[in-house]
DNA sequence: CTGGTCATTTTTTTT
DNA sequence: AAATGACCAG
């Protein structure tokens, strides 16, 4: 036992420097990584920990701590492969990120804190909704009080712990005693709805941990040896939890680098890395500075660069690999002509040095810059993934999704439940809503339990109230279904018998059948709740029959979701548990509760998988910890990097500086930086000044290439009408975009891309063309899209069919293209002559059949 | 009540 | 350019 734990401890300190081995020895007291970019960081922190439980430190009294939860699978992965995989007691590490660890102990903790254990977390939009709810309660006008000035206010106040009544208490001007008011409204919203913002999360731990003792040394008692990673981005409320849980033991590791401290704009203090030492004087304190990462060049520009911040404690950076390639920095026309020397460039590492897509990156300061780029790439059929983990949760159809599943859980979510209320449309406008309301303040009472009453409501049509009985017998269906998946043993598959119940609508197998597929085996109690929403709400009749294929796409997403639920494993790690050798699955919610929270918690980082072979289009903030074979940087221009919002501040210069340093540093061997003369802001080509930050590379260490009157860059769009090798781009002259011409004319896109279809401004042949002259639609074109077996359309619907002609007493000529059955009545799409596509509901509109 | 059109505005970075 | 908010025909 002693033996092998001891030939465990050796075998991880192999290949390392000695710095390196010192670090992953060390166990008790305080200790300060200081990690530069490439010199082994996480191979250091994983072994470390694994180092640990060779010595004898049980597993459940680790915890470490992370910003991303891409960060803590990968250090969760890692510490297992170190470790035997049968030790006993893994599972009990606590690997997680601030955010999700504090959603987790504040669950538990909830009723301590009066807060609701089902409560939800509020997304930026979310919150939005609530600030501007707060706003007007609050009585301020919206115009110079934007919901999103505000908020970052209170975001500021809340990673100081201040909290609403703190916060006022210190207000003395005009402006903050403003903010002070909208944040009391604030936080009382939050509270009626059960729901905490991002910031609570933290504020809301760090508050629990200072003012209950006893959760406080259970803690302290759990937790003996604490880690956390990128110690250089924490803020306040962050350093106040890791202290707090630290303070009895000591045992505390931090892990950072300040020169890539660019998280200021969130809170993050960088005073809290700097000052490590005056916190732990007893600290020991580790530099890893040489680079394993990137060769000679690449390493000297980015040493280069930074030294010329003044606020820094000065960090030897040095590598011993080759000096390799020299970064070269290109001067380009415009953004497009940037992305095409950028594609130029990559193809040809592709074609002679053999560097796989995958092992490239383009970075860049603002997301608005990856439009062109993926345009760019796409034209060049080079396969790409823009780094955007939240896109999917962000996409309209999901997140009414998922606000229906929050309202199940939480009925006094009441942005969830204004979300979903009328969407699908259900005849809950907007007067029934605001009548809604009023009953509810009248009668203090929720918007979801006076819509439990609503037959006390007066001034509500027969109608309205009938649409609003139906909607909450639908929510209370799912929540008494969820309620019995919660008490039955949740992680067992379901048998194929879709749980029998008051169904609202009958429940048709064959409408499921695709939206199976895949999943086939693995349905869960839980896939089937979610399942039951997407199709009870409307939302998957709606998006069946929607008659333009991106609208059809949305179900495509909806089933991933449900795929998403199926998969879904709440994470065992619950902290804050007495039993060591508990598996972790000490969740106080249900698994729909833990669901919303990971998907509450994902980052744009997270959704990085260097599994697939693309090049990956991100920001550089979502590029910090990751490393490519090869990296463009875009766009350094002043005003885009350094952004426009960092010059009137020096230290936020520095953040900008640091943040091109995180940037060159991701490169191991080639290196393109790029800025353009002239580019597109704000739907206007304006000229540009170069950066600032290329002045302060090294001369020797860089090539700089001017390629702004480069020829071959030709290549662009404005290849106008008639360039006959391009066949397939030719949007325009068959298609015109109207009746069945798809989007499809572009070459198929590996990935979900999609949509942003860019109209070819200089093409004479389309726009403002009548739709009617081009004969697309008068051949009898079954049109594949627009066919609808009108199934439901009613009367008036047979007497228009799709495909025939009509005439507008207004309108004049055009075609039936769709029609849409609603509750409101049957509503068809028709093409007029030299109008265009108009909607009209058949019953009011004066349509005339013609031929 | 719905959905289109028109007018107005834009904090970049993210848990 | 794109996204939200306000307004009116059907």
């Amino acid at each position: 036992m002693h033996t092998s734990s001891t030939t465990a401890q050796e075998t991880l300190l192999e290949g390392l420097t000695e710095r390196q081995r010192e670090a992953v020895r060390h166990t008790d007291g305080p200790l300060l990584v200081l990690a530069g970019p490439g010199s082994g960081k996480t191979t250091v922190v994983t072994r470390r920990i694994a180092h640990l439980i060779a010595s004898g430190v049980a597993p459940y009294r680790i915890l470490a701590l992370t910003f991303t939860n891409k960060a803590a699978a990968e250090m969760r992965d890692r510490i297992a492969r170190l470790l035997p995989p049968d030790l006993p007691g893994v599972r009990g590490l606590t690997v997680a990120t601030f955010h999700s660890f504090c959603a987790r102990l504040l669950r538990r903790y909830a009723p301590l804190i009066g807060l609701a254990e089902n409560y939800s977390i509020y997304d930026t939009g979310d919150q939005r909704e609530a600030i501007k709810q707060a706003l007007k309660i609050a009585g301020l006008d919206s115009k110079n009080w934007t919901p999103a000035s505000v908020g970052s206010a209170i975001s500021n106040a809340k990673n100081q712990l201040l909290d609403a009544k703190a916060f006022a208490a210190q207000a003395n001007e005009f402006y903050t005693r403003s903010v002070a008011k909208v944040y009391t409204q604030y936080e009382k919203i939050l509270r009626q709805h059960d729901a905490v913002d991002f910031d609570d999360l933290l504020l809301m731990m760090a508050k629990l941990i200072r003012d209950h003792e006893g959760v406080r040394t259970e803690l302290q008692e759990r937790f003996r040896y604490l880690m956390i990673d990128e110690y250089q981005d924490t803020n306040h409320a962050q350093f106040i939890i890791a202290h707090s849980l630290a303070a009895a033991h000591r045992n505390i590791c931090v892990v950072g680098d300040p020169d890539q401290s660019i998280y200021g704009w969130r809170g993050a203090d960088i005073r809290n890395i700097m000052e490590f030492e005056e916190h732990y004087s007893e600290a020991s304190i580790v530099p890893l500075g040489q680079n394993f990462r990137s060769t000679g060049h690449i390493v000297k520009t980015a040493d280069t660069l930074i030294r010329k911040n003044r606020q820094r404690k000065h960090k030897d950076l040095h590598t011993e690999l080759e000096d390799g390639e020299r970064p070269t920095v290109i001067t380009c026309r415009d953004e497009h002509h940037e992305a095409q020397l950028i594609i130029e460039e990559f193809r040809k590492l592709r074609e002679e040095k053999d560097i796989p897509w995958k092992e490239m990156a383009v970075l860049y300061r603002v997301n608005a810059l990856s439009r062109v780029m993926e345009e760019a790439f796409r034209n060049a059929q080079i396969p790409y993934v823009i780094a955007r983990g939240t896109a999917f949760y962000d996409r309209k159809e999901i997140k009414d999704a998922l606000a229906y599943l929050r309202i199940i859980t939480n009925p006094n979510d009441e942005v969830a439940l204004k979300r979903i209320i009328n969407t699908p449309t259900r005849g809950i406008g907007k007067t029934t809503l605001d009548r809604i309301e009023i009953y509810a303040i009248q009668n203090q009472l929720g918007l979801f339990d006076a819509m439990r009453q609503v037959d006390q409501i007066s001034d509500l049509t027969a109608r309205a109230v009938k649409a609003v009985q139906n909607f909450v017998s639908m929510i209370e269906s799912w929540r008494a279904m969820e309620a019995r998946a919660a008490s039955s043993g949740e992680a067992m598959p379901t048998d194929d018998a879709p749980p029998h119940d008051e169904m609202l609508i009958p429940d048709r197998r064959e409408d499921v059948a695709d939206a199976e597929g895949e999943a086939f085996g693995g349905r869960t109690p839980f896939a089937d709740l979610v399942e039951r929403v997407v199709r009870d709400s409307g939302m998957e009749k709606l998006y069946r029959s929607a008659k333009v294929e991106e609208e059809r796409e949305r179900l495509d997403n909806l089933n991933e979701l449900i795929s998403a639920a199926a998969e879904f494993r709440p994470a065992g790690d619950a902290p804050g548990g007495e039993d060591p050798d508990r598996e972790g699955d000490d969740r106080a919610g249900s698994i729909l509760a833990a669901f919303l929270e990971s998907v509450a918690l994902v980052s744009d980082s997270d959704a990085i998988d260097p599994a697939n072979g693309a090049v990956t289009l991100m920001t550089l903030h979502a590029a910090k910890g990751l490393e490519f074979d090869a990296v463009a940087l875009a766009g350094l221009e002043e005003g885009l990097l350094p952004h426009s919002r960092s010059l009137e501040n020096p230290s936020d210069i520095e953040e900008e500086r640091r943040l091109c340093f995180v940037g060159i540093t991701r490169a191991r061997r080639h290196l393109l930086i790029s800025h353009a003369q002239m580019r597109t802001q704000r739907g206007f080509m304006e000229r540009t000044i170069s950066s600032a930050f290329l002045d302060e590379l090294p001369a020797d260490a860089v090539n700089t290439l001017d390629l702004a009157g480069d020829p071959y860059g030709f290549s662009d769009f404005g290849a106008t009408g008639g360039d006959v090798e391009d066949d397939r781009g030719g949007w325009g002259r068959t298609s015109g975009g109207f009746g069945s011409a798809r989007k499809k004319n572009f070459p198929p896109r590996s990935d979900g891309g999609g949509g942003a279809r860019k109209r070819d401004a200089d093409d004479p042949f389309i726009d403002d063309v009548p739709a009617v002259e081009y004969g697309s639609w008068t051949p009898k074109s079954p049109s594949a899209s627009t066919s609808r077996p009108s199934g439901g359309g009613g009367g008036v619907a047979g007497q228009f069919p799709v495909g025939c002609t009509v005439r507008h007493p207004k309108f004049g000529i055009g075609r039936v293209e769709g029609l849409t059955p609603r509750p409101a009545g049957t509503s068809a799409r028709v093409n007029f002559r030299g109008l265009g596509v108009k909607t009209l509901i058949l019953q009011y509109a004066k349509l005339e059949r013609i031929e």
